[in-house]
DNA sequence: TGTTATGTGTTGACATGACAACACGATTGC
DNA sequence: GCAATCGTGTTGTCATGTCAACACATAACA
């Protein structure tokens, strides 16, 4: 099924006749520009801001999230859900078990699959920067409406069903 | 103006009485979850591919777009346009000359300051994998009616409009 | 029981991009 | 005219995350 033409997201060079550009993406039109766009700028925002208010990283923040949502996840299954290359999964484990934020468990025989969850100190944090990260939200969300909000989430997970699908070549 | 609840977010932890899950944000239901996890599946996958087929980066595919866009740009220029740092726009646009895809024109008595274009080699490279890149979207956009599409760019515009508004603190 | 295949976690090497410091030309104010 | 400030581009350093290689435990199967 293809409803969408091309047109929709390039700029057409003849708009203004005195400069050489080419026949290429809009800025402003184009879905995955803005896309990336708004989640490098939002990214590098909270990273800074995390780091200045609360001494962690972005990285370290959603592992809290992980392991707040799914205590016990091991590392093959939080970066199956987070979409992360299971080694940066690794390091950001090591580096919450050395600020004592999460700790492991032996779950059976294996002694490399382990059972991670939120000590309490990470449990506290994890509550403290939430808030921070709820207020944030909301002021990135300002003007929506929660009709618009669930309209969002659903391209999102529609653009993301489809990218399941262009990998598998 | 805030007409947002933050449950709309969260996940209960009651909802699954036995785990011990703490309240925290529902990946799914989150807007700043999808957008920075669909922006980092699309670019990894877009890097992949358009480093195996042609050979360059996403950051210098960006920066082609950039010089078809807009000719004659300077690296500041560049840089506040795709809100990339100028040190990253600098390092692609010597990578882009040193394989002769782009070349810089002094502009005035600055001498640093330099009006950077397409070769013809960049201008056909750039024309190569646009067509690329507009039947990729196409696949991503599968699905998507044009007033969706153009739904979709006004949220993430508003979004960037919000995150520029909470930068200026 | 071997023997292979598969899954899990760790490490090293690398690419990307951010931040800070710097050199230096341009601009402003006095 | 001169000093101070600002803008521009380059470089060093670092954090993040990917890929490839590896060690090792488990599972599948003849």
């Amino acid at each position: 099924m293809t409803n969408l033409t091309d047109d929709l997201f390039l700029i057409d060079p003849n708009d203004s006749p005195e400069t050489p550009a080419r026949r290429t993406l809009s800025f402003s039109r184009t879905p995955t520009v803005l896309l990336t766009f708004a989640a490098n700028r939002f990214t590098r925002s909270a990273a800074r801001h995390y780091q200045e208010t609360f001494g962690i990283g972005a990285m370290d923040w959603r592992m809290l999230v992980m392991l707040a949502r799914e205590p016990g996840s091991s590392v093959s299954h939080a970066s199956k859900t987070m979409g992360i290359d299971k080694a940066a999964v690794s390091r950001s484990l090591q580096r919450l078990q050395s600020n004592d934020l999460a700790s492991p468990a032996a779950t059976g025989p294996d002694e490399r699959r382990k059972d991670w969850t939120l000590t309490q100190t990470g449990a506290e944090l994890h509550d403290r920067i939430l808030e921070d990260a709820l207020a944030r939200q909301r002021q990135l969300l300002d003007g929506f409406s929660p009709e618009e909000v669930q309209q969002l989430n659903g391209y999102l997970t529609r653009f993301l069903t489809n990218l399941d699908a262009l990998n598998d070549d």
